[in-house]
DNA sequence: TGTATTTACTAACACGTGTTAGTAAATGAG
DNA sequence: CTCATTTACTAACACGTGTTAGTAAATACA
């Protein structure tokens, strides 16, 4: 850049008063008397050179960075299927803009444990939102407990750290649910990932919950693991087709997943509803479009993101969370694949 | 946080030397001579503290933040519907991390027209990658002739930005001419977005070249505006199907625009590909699962990110690129949709 | 009129680092 | 043994801001 820095200092000269007064008037610090003249002389000088007070000098006198670290602890394989991923991430972003925040993207594969450390020593962001947590996430929650503002996307279950969610209990069970009304009995399961992501507990448990209310016996052989592709779909479903008796609906827990098990429901010459029901979970914006169109869950993805930014910037200015944890209620969108 | 920042001064402190050599020592500064002894002892004494250098203090002395601005201009819903965000994301992530740099993210929407200027003026970035750029980019120029390094992720044809891209132009050549090649005359066109997008030009310009080398005269009837929305697909198909001699192929420049022009197709009950073959563009990690399962062009979308990354931060270190632009290839994918 | 208060500002320090110019001691050349 | 060079360091400044403590002038109060 051949032109130098706009200082607070050339403001301060132009407007012929202290570095100090500048400082005063552009931020307009409370119980500080600056006469209504000199203010508008420095607004006036500060909107002519075009000033921008430097981020950097801000950050070092207040020792905020105003800045949240997104840390993304999926696997890249995983981050690349979601479809979600855009909506979550403009959501927190969003919140964080309209607080004046800005967001670092930092994703870190799981075995990456302790990545996220530089991140805070080095001082980049003031407080971390920590997505697709994992088991053993053993440094955050010591950072947690040393005061650094934490928000988990998801829940880690005993850990206590303070979370934005969906209610993916419920969810499944309200998806399992809507089977169920429709006179099903034997409804297989495809989880979205392995069950060391918690949300592929929850959704596991949303199943086995709508089983239990209605007095259904739940089988292993009924309940396959999917891994976020739609050729684990496909996988999980084949063997879900090779159980006698037949399932006649299926939960996938993904859409994407989904995607997988319908190919395979189709190539096994079986129709959609009529011989098997499916469900799916996430309402992706193609869902509306598959082949039939998926009955799924709905869940509100930019909101999970902006609720995720809101609360930690929150937490980082201080504030006290009336509720340490949040779950966000998804809604059950009937389609022509379930009936 | 409880416990007080460690700073080089209580290295310098615990090492017995001055925050000078500490600075020397970590830093490896070439061209200066530490003893092997005392060089030792402050590398010791930073471990035992564990002391990580203040980024912002980092940052203010030396006048670099080491951060790339990822600014998308595509509206939100265009960003919502982006099923290879992910993938380009992390592209960019990796080549900067490799480099030891960051990436903050800023959406910014069209009528936003100098949103970045803050990002650039309150010196959070050393460099921007713009995704989606539009016609009038006047601002993202000025910044560049005033020397901020840029780098363009799609093309502004004329302005003189350096950037990467995918041969769309070229792509698109190819996805037309595997249908000309399976005698196909009458060829379609839905167009991923509004031509104000350059991608959405260059798609259309490698149909239109296709046909040209064909010696095909293109029909304004069969050339339709998609809007990357399945819905937007759907309803450019069904005016597609309205027009007599009806297309014997599509080429939809957008795999999740493709999503609907299938639907229409086949409630009109036509058969894909016997009655009309469909060719799409991106690939999409889930146009293997669709049904049929979808002819596209795949694009490094990975790779696209990576390579603006890895060109920006080359840029940033005042390196001078040997090529302005640079067009990755894109490949066509055959599956059962064309054929 | 003399004193207490308010108004309108500023000098000086703090934040944590990188870096230039300089210095004292050790080593080398003659 | 003397002077020049190298070795091994350090003092001091720079980066751009926020903020505390303080001051001189203007106003208010008795």
């Amino acid at each position: 850049m051949p032109r130098k820095r706009v200082t607070s200092f050339d403001v301060a000269e132009k407007s012929g008063v202290s570095r100090t007064t500048v400082s005063f008037v552009l931020n307009d610090v409370p119980g500080i008397s600056i006469s209504e003249a000199t203010r508008q002389r420095v607004q006036q000088a500060a909107k002519e050179l075009n000033y921008h007070p430097d981020s950097t000098g801000k950050k070092l006198a207040s020792g905020k960075s105003n800045t949240l670290g997104l840390v993304l602890r999926q696997s890249h394989e995983q981050v690349f299927a979601d479809a979600l991923l855009p909506q979550v991430l403009m959501g927190i972003e969003q919140a964080a803009t309209e607080q004046g925040f800005q967001v670092l993207l930092k994703p870190l594969e799981p075995q990456d444990g302790d990545g996220y450390m530089r991140l805070v020593h080095e001082n980049h962001v003031d407080g971390i939102i920590l997505s697709g947590p994992r088991q053993e996430e053993a440094e955050i929650i010591r950072l947690h407990h040393e005061g650094l503002p934490v928000m988990l996307m998801g829940q880690l279950p005993g850990s206590g750290l303070p979370f934005v969610d969906i209610d993916a209990v419920n969810g499944s069970t309200q998806a399992v649910n809507h089977l169920i009304e429709h006179n099903h009995r034997r409804i297989g399961l495809i989880t979205n990932a392995a069950q060391e992501y918690t949300s592929a507990q929850q959704r596991r448990q949303g199943y086995l919950n709508a089983l239990k209310a209605a007095e259904i016996e739940p089988e292993a052989d009924l309940m396959q693991a999917g891994n976020y592709t739609p050729a684990s779909g496909f996988k999980a479903m084949q063997k879900l087709l090779d159980v006698f008796p037949r399932p006649t609906a299926i939960f996938v827990a993904s859409d994407v997943v989904s995607l997988g098990a319908i190919r395979a429901i189709k190539q096994a010459g079986l129709r959609i509803p009529q011989d098997i029901a499916v469900v799916g979970f996430d309402d992706i914006p193609m869902a509306d479009y598959f082949d039939p169109p998926l009955t799924t869950i709905h869940i509100p993805s930019y909101g999970l993101g902006w609720a995720s930014g809101e609360r930690l910037v929150r937490l980082v200015q201080g504030e006290v969370l009336d509720q340490d944890g949040m779950l966000l209620e998804s809604e059950l969108v009937i389609r022509s694949s379930s009936c």
